[in-house]
DNA sequence: ATGAAAGCGCTAACAC
DNA sequence: GTGTTAGCGCTTTCAT
């Protein structure tokens, strides 16, 4: 057996131990009866080699179960092969959904994912991505919490996308929220909708800023009386608080930051007995697997999870190949679309008559205060 | 500057591009006038060291902001710093929580996590495993799809560790998925449901074939009539075959095989007009972020997703640390327990006497046919 | 307690 | 087209 002159690796315990055998280079070489380089160069740069020394060195390779060592290659040429990924939170559906696009298309490309939670800590996300660094090829980094002088930081140092984020000049895969919160307020203008509530999100959020911006251009154009709420927390819980406030509001309809706080609100507006969506009419954003679940389905808008995932290794590759002409931002733009489903209708009478009056008193809620929109 | 010995990382593009200047160990050791192997000591084996000395050298790194190459550490010392982590489908809530545990626990311990999604396919499955092995120091399989004799292969090559299977003697960390099922069938029996059907998941699947010891075993005990019923795909989709399935065996409760089946259920039922829980109780399985969610709430038995992640982590760090005793199978075992929420209550007389009696026409329904269960 | 020297497995100039 | 040679940055005997 050529296997003879393998390395036998280094026992690592003391019985029952991995007796594994470590095949090089030098071994596929000896075997096809070529050089070390012509080995290296059959997987590297296959072009180069006569067919028949190829197919012998790869057969060879083939019969010795040769893989070539990742560690040296990278050692040598400064590529990794690697993408890492960091997400605020890994608790919010919304990430692994990203995630999933970007494995998926970092697979296609042949390189593996790295995988980080910042738990939306902005001091972790800065070491995770300095921590990263040197063992990947590229970072994207979603909905990034830190400020935009720390990402140029970064970007200066490591190659960095940016999922949610504008922050020229680094490229970035942004969503055109703010078609999707224009759609949302036509919709619920067109139902017959007059006064409206936004549960906002994290303030300084560059995601939130766009449903404001969407919001806004919208409500300006129909007429739409807007009750801006929050900030709120992004989750269940914040959609409690915020079906709290929008009922005090007296408005008839209510667009969430999330579809995570859509269903918070969902929740608590059945307990306070206010019905969805005649008395009240529910809008959430993201378009989680869920949102098609509950019952009644929430009507949302949905964002290109997986697609921006795709999107973001693609920037990396491009960026990798090349580098960016200088000034320019690459950027990829996904589009958002409004989902109707089963949470807006249009206001009951009564309602709309309450809302433009005076608050309305919820059936089986404690008596209301007035309206309280903040800013 | 003692920086002007630092060599210059050859330049990738050509404007604008990142000028990174590589610190080696040489640097460190120059600046702190001693040997390339006191700096090596300073960080793999400071107690080698003089105080003094690994001082001078740790201040000399941090004013270089040396950080030690890992692919060169890596070739030598034949260790990574990574693990690997396979899961079946990122789409399956469940995966990401178990994801979550495992990057915490993987990143206290200074491990970074290399993630793939196999898309339940075996053969990925299988060549994700070797693809990662040489690139980690041990891989997580979630839930594997390979049959044991390729499993046993895997672990031959590889220290690898299995989330929610048993596979003599390869390590893995299993919950006691049969304890909540006993927990909710004497919940349901306790109710007064006497004729309850499973809605089942992939018929070789572990925990498919737990969740079945535990209903056997409490179905024998308290004398419930039990209808199998299924394999039905774990999602959505399958709960709502499951559900008109269910219906047709005239019983007063199913148990889903997990939540995403119970969701579907729910909604068919909704669909169907059969009144949860009234006239059908629902329970599922695992406890995702929105069975609490929904509306009903749904009663469901809680599976330690996150605490499995840190586990399985732990087992690898321990198979690391040292060879296991031959013969030996490092098992972590979790429990489970059922929560009881919204989809379940004592069935309704006119059910029962249906269940006991004639196959009942669902309100809203077609005419059903007789019992059907599968097996 | 510290240093010198020998590679880990591979790629990339540079010859031929 | 293929081979020779010189390292990539680091750890690790083996001396001292």
């Amino acid at each position: 057996m050529p296997l003879a002159t393998a390395r036998i690796a280094p026992p690592r315990g003391r019985a029952a131990t991995i007796d594994s055998v470590t095949i090089t280079i030098h071994d596929v070489a000896r075997r096809a009866r070529v050089s070390l380089t012509t080995v290296s160069r059959a997987f590297t740069q296959p072009a180069l080699l006569r067919t028949e020394t190829r197919e012998r060195v790869l057969a060879a390779a083939r019969a010795l179960d040769y893989q070539p060592n990742r560690a040296a290659r990278s050692l040598i040429t400064g590529k990794t092969g690697n993408f890492g990924l960091i997400v605020p939170d890994l608790g919010n559906p919304f990430y692994p959904g990203v995630l999933r696009g970007v494995q998926a298309r970092a697979h296609e490309a042949g390189y593996a994912v790295l995988l980080a939670d910042s738990d939306e800590d902005p001091v972790a996300e800065v070491t995770l991505v300095q921590l990263m660094a040197k063992q990947v090829d590229g970072i994207i980094v979603c909905a990034p919490f830190s400020g935009d002088r720390e990402l140029r930081r970064l970007a200066a140092a490591t190659s960095l996308v940016l999922v949610n984020r504008r922050c020229t000049p680094i490229p970035a895969v942004l969503m055109d929220i703010a078609r999707g919160m224009r759609q949302a307020i036509a919709h619920l203008h067109g139902l017959g909708h007059r006064r409206c509530a936004y549960l906002g999100g994290p303030a300084a959020a560059w995601s939130n800023r766009e449903r404001l911006r969407g919001l806004h251009a919208a409500a300006q154009s129909t007429g739409l009386d807007l009750v801006e709420l929050g900030p709120f927390e992004p989750k269940f819980e914040g959609g409690i608080e915020g079906a709290d406030r929008a009922v005090e509001a007296g408005v008839t309809a209510l667009v969430a930051y999330n579809d995570l706080m859509a269903l918070g609100a969902l929740r608590r507006l059945a307990e306070r007995g206010v019905r969805v969506p005649d008395a009240m009419s529910v809008v959430g954003f993201d378009d989680l697997l869920f949102a098609s679940m509950c019952a009644p389905p929430l009507t949302t808008v949905t964002m290109p999870m997986e697609a921006a995932g795709r999107a973001a290794v693609d920037l990396l590759l491009a960026r990798i190949a090349a580098a960016p002409p200088a000034g320019a931002t690459p950027t990829t733009e996904l589009t958002t679309q409004l989902i109707v489903r089963g949470t807006t209708a249009p206001p009951t009478l009564a309602a709309v008559a309450g809302a433009a009056a005076q608050p309305r008193v919820a059936k089986g809620s404690a008596a209301v205060v007035g309206v309280r929109a903040r800013r």
